[in-house]
DNA sequence: TTGAAAGCGATACCAT
DNA sequence: ATGGTATCGCTTTCAA
């Protein structure tokens, strides 16, 4: 059945007040019987400046009563700068971990008095997307992930003043700060996991959902280096997050002859696990399972899943650094390694 | 173990280009040798005048070179209006279905040429965080959630030129558009199922998680009015997000002596019933379980999990309704009913 | 203690 | 076909 939105009658509403136009400073000013100048001292409580507490009352009350907004562009139009943080909103679908992370980062760039925008980039691309966010004259741009960004984009970016352009993601970028997330690392941790439990033959799933493929790779090539040089042979698994596509990998899963398997990450690996179970394959004995993101959900499974704790660096230490590097905008770029990952061993591996 | 930032040493930047101050319109009139008007005719196509292909392409060629991007702030401001629309950043963790309808939503605004921005409002509360909004000038304004917006926001917004206030919530807010989203229809629907099945003595999971109450209350409610003159019992059962507090649950299970219950969600559910199971209690003999949601995981439980899908509008809808607002700000607000529930039952119930 | 005025960057009207 | 210029809202220096 489609689906419809359904529009609810209204009762009239009560004579809402008449749309005047915007109220500016000036407006303010002449209600408060004072110069906009003396407005702007009074709003922004300048230090410079002694305004008598007489038309500091006056100067609030009009403004209240006028309900009165300051406009941001004309201000950081005539300062010359704004305190904008922005981030392009991730394009791939984000899990609790970098939700929190996010929301976390936000407080803290907060605190230090910046403002947080995510800007809704989806469908624009490469350093068209650069000179949309350029526009904006941020004093500093955060990009999550791969490939929006080149050094192009950066230069553009530099070149409209953002005082720090730090990328988070598997690659660093000429010019940028780059907050190294290395999932090979997440790979490599599991791949050593499940070949000191003695597994030797190793499936690992590559999702067939677009926009993931700069995690699944990495980690898969993480497995590999695990296991280079080893007697362990590495088998690519690709799969969709469908339980069909989950049942076809089940069925051809004996002639696959793997011993364990890395899964991408934990709903993945609930998926595998399932399907494999439905057909007859017993984890741990058959076949070793890990995920990966340490979710609730794979401590409830049965045999409980063993995963790969990644954790992200703190929304305080980025803020931090953020905070750096626009107060001092000539320094070198940093480059760090910020993802840390660490066996949760359980029961299916 | 804590975790730390670990610095990667960094070759030393190939002399990147002396930052130089920004580029504006001005720097390109003169390098191109022609005025700031006709700057502005060329690069924003203006038809109402003609430019000659030389000037044309000095002028972009200046442009290019120069690497001039336009003043966001500096264009709205003359144009005494901007296409930003502003959506505060949701503070709870939101789940897949809603970060779809965000990023649908996005692209369906950014296909009628708006610009969609989130703002980080982590720790602003109310009509403080609405005059936050407002300095930005947007020209249409999203609110998710609950709470963060009173009437008086509303004003505040209207006031300050947004054309459109639109809500996403349970409640609607005088003043603006209310996309009505009832969460007691989900209880509703989950508590008419279990009543069908024949359950009676119903059980109610209420999230201790901050954040939640506002959807986890209208949930419980719905489930109340679905069961009301009847012979049925709803009892509220309080729970965290976590295995031990769900194994507090199930320890009393058979003293509370429910035959039914609806977790909440999905999530909840799973945990729930992981716990009901491990602590002997069968599901759905004993116990009939329903979850909402409607996610993957819930497919690959056993027995398979019975669901309230929930239908969230399409962004394109949304896109709509926003552009017609933008367009008519003199409408009456339009307040739709958006949330479609209907169950999805499987084995669990 | 307060006011007048310049100027931030881009646009569009009115001349030429 | 182009250029001069007033203007958007706000901050801040300089004068009074």
């Amino acid at each position: 059945m489609p689906y419809v939105m359904v529009q609810i009658p209204k009762t009239p509403a009560p004579s809402s007040p008449a749309p005047r136009s915007v109220p500016t400073s000036a407006d303010v000013a002449r209600l408060a019987g004072v110069s906009r100048a003396t407005v702007s001292y009074v709003l922004n409580n300048a230090s410079a400046v002694r305004i008598s507490e007489p038309t500091r009352r006056r100067v609030h009350e009009a403004a209240k009563e006028l309900g009165y907004v300051p406009h941001a562009a004309a201000r950081s139009l005539r300062a010359g700068h704004s305190r904008m943080v922005l981030m392009p909103a991730p394009s791939f679908p984000v899990g609790p971990l970098y939700s929190q992370f996010i929301s976390e980062l936000q407080w803290a760039l907060g605190r230090l008095d910046y403002t947080v925008v995510q800007y809704g980039s989806v469908g624009v691309h490469g350093d068209e997307a650069a000179r949309a966010w350029a526009e904006l004259r941020p004093v500093a741009v955060l990009v999550p992930g791969p490939g929006s960004l080149g050094p192009q984009g950066v230069t553009v970016l530099k070149r409209s003043g953002a005082r720090a352009v730090v990328t988070l993601g598997p690659h660093s970028v000429e010019g940028a700060h780059a907050l190294l997330m290395d999932h090979g690392a997440v790979g490599h941790c599991a791949g050593s996991h499940l070949f000191d439990r003695g597994r030797r033959r190793i499936g690992v799933v590559v999702p067939e959902e677009e926009g993931l493929e700069s995690f699944s790779l990495p980690r898969l090539d993480g497995v590999r280096r695990a296991l280079h040089g080893s007697d362990a042979t590495v088998t690519e698994l690709p799969l969709a997050y469908e339980e069909e596509s989950a049942a076809r990998l089940a069925a051809r899963w004996r002639e696959l002859d793997l011993d364990a398997v890395f899964a991408y990450n934990d709903e993945y690996a609930m998926l595998l696990m399932r399907a494999l179970q439905d057909g007859g394959v017993r984890v741990p004995e058959d076949t070793a399972v890990i995920g990966a993101d340490d979710l609730m959900l794979g401590r409830l499974l049965r045999p409980r899943l063993s995963t790969v704790h990644i954790e992200l660096p703190s929304g305080r230490d980025l803020a931090e650094l953020v905070d750096r590097a626009v107060r001092n905008p000539g320094a070198a770029p940093e480059t760090h390694k910020v993802l840390g990952a660490t066996v949760v061993h359980r029961e299916s591996s």
